[in-house]
DNA sequence: CACTGTGAACCCGTTCACAGCA
DNA sequence: TGCTGTGAACGGGTTCACAGTG
C-alpha cells in the first residue's frame, strides 16, 4: 500500500468507527433501495462531524459521488483495505489472565482476519490448557513460537511488572506490533507498532467528572 | 470541588498516568532521600513532555517548589484528591461475559475506591453465581438496584445490540456516568458522563500501520 | 438540487523559552 | 544554580463554507 503524507492516527481510529458502521447496514441490508449512505447518515450513526468523515475519507481517494452518496457496499470494501482487514493477522497473547481469556473468547476478532495462535503464560496450573480451542503454551516457548509461526501481533496481558520483559522477548523474535494492556509504559525500538490500552484510565477520569 | 474552566480531558488522562507513576514510587519507597521528583524525572518515567507534565499539574494549583521539583508523597496525595480516588464509587457491571470477568476480577479497583456491588446479566445459567465475591443478578433487577443502591457507575459489557437499551434503563434508575465497552455509539441525556473503550479499534489501527 | 471534496479559518492542545523563585 | 510556572509561538486537527459535479 501507497505511504501517505501526514495522517492523523485518530482518522484511523475513525475510520474503523465508519467500517462497524458500513459493516452493520450491509449486515443488515435485504432491501436494494438502502444502498447509498451520505456523509451526514454516518455522521448522525457515529456522533461525527459530517465534515470530518468526508475529509478523512479523502485522505484516501475519492469514494464519493458528488450529488449523490457513497456506495455502501463499495465503501465497506475499501475501508476493509485500507485497514488490513482483507489479510488474515496472526496475533498471540501473553498472559492468560481474564482479559487474555476474554479477548480470546471475543468473536468479532476472527471475522476481522485476527487468528489467535497460542496464549502464553508463566502458571504451570494454565499451561497446557485450552481456551476457545487455544492453546495455553509455556511463555518460555514463546520466542520460538513467533519465530517458527511468524507472528505480526503481540498482545500484552500480563502484569505492569513483567510487560516489558515479554515486550522484549517479543521484539527480539520479530513480532512487528504490540498491543499492551499493562499499565505501564513501555520503551521500544520506533520501528515497532504499540497501542495502549489503559482501563484504569477511563475509570479514573470517569471519577474526575463525578468530583466536580 | 470547585469547576475551573476548560481543561482538556487529555490532560486528566495524563494526571491518572502521572498517579500510577508517583504511587509505585510511594509504594516501593524505603529510602528517604528519594521523596522529590523533577517534572523531567516523570516525563522520563512516562514518556510525556515534561512542560506539558508541569502544565497539566498548573491547571489545579501551584504543587512544585522552584529549583526544586515536587514532593512525592504530597503530589500523589493531591491528584489522588483530583480524581476523585479519595472516594468510595460503586460500580455495576452490566454483561457477565468474559469481560465483564476480567473487570471484575481486577485487583486495581478497589484499591483505587471502585466498588463492584453487582452484576447483570439475562443468561439462566448464569444468574445466581458468584465472580470474584459478586452475585450475578438478573438484568431485569439492574433498575432497582441501582436506586435501592445508589450506584454511580454503570459499566456496559453487553453486546452492541443490547447496549442502548441497557443504558437507558441505568440513566432511568439514576447512574451518572456510564463506561460503554460495546463498540456503539449511545446516546444519552449530556448530564450521564460517557466514555467509549473500544478495543476492536485499537487492533484495527494496528493493522493499518502494519498494511503501509 | 444534493452531496462530495477541499481551501481557509478557526480552535485548541503542545512545545518553547524564559521569568520567577527557592 | 536548578526547576517550576506560564505567556507566547507553534502546529495540527476540526469546522466552515463553498466550489465542483453527477
Amino acid at each position: 500500500m501507497l505511504k501517505r503524507k501526514s495522517i492523523p492516527h485518530i482518522t484511523i481510529n475513525r475510520l474503523s468507527i465508519y467500517y462497524r458502521c458500513l459493516e452493520k447496514i450491509v449486515e443488515a441490508e435485504n432491501k436494494k433501495d438502502y444502498y447509498i449512505i451520505s456523509s451526514s447518515k454516518i455522521a448522525e450513526m457515529t456522533g461525527i462531524n459530517s465534515a470530518q468523515i468526508r475529509k478523512d475519507l479523502a485522505y484516501f481517494g475519492q469514494f464519493g459521488k458528488r450529488g449523490t452518496g457513497y456506495y455502501i457496499k463499495n465503501l465497506h470494501i475499501e475501508l476493509r483495505k485500507i485497514l488490513g482487514l482483507d489479510k488474515r493477522w496472526s496475533v498471540i497473547i501473553a498472559g492468560a489472565g481474564n482479559l487474555g481469556q476474554a479477548l480470546v473468547n471475543y468473536k468479532g476478532f476472527k471475522k476481522r482476519g485476527f487468528i489467535i495462535k497460542g496464549i502464553f503464560d508463566n502458571n504451570p496450573l494454565s499451561i497446557g490448557k485450552k481456551l476457545d480451542h487455544v492453546y495455553i503454551y509455556d511463555i518460555e516457548e514463546m520466542e520460538k513460537f513467533i519465530r517458527k509461526k511468524n507472528i505480526m501481533i503481540g498482545v500484552l496481558t500480563v502484569s505492569a511488572n513483567s510487560a516489558q520483559e515479554v515486550a522484549n522477548k517479543m521484539v527480539k523474535s520479530g513480532i512487528r506490533a504490540i498491543l499492551n494492556f499493562a499499565p505501564t509504559h513501555l520503551i521500544l525500538p520506533p520501528e515497532i507498532k504499540l497501542h495502549n490500552v489503559d482501563l484504569s484510565i477511563e475509570f479514573e477520569s470517569l471519577t474526575y467528572y463525578l468530583s466536580l
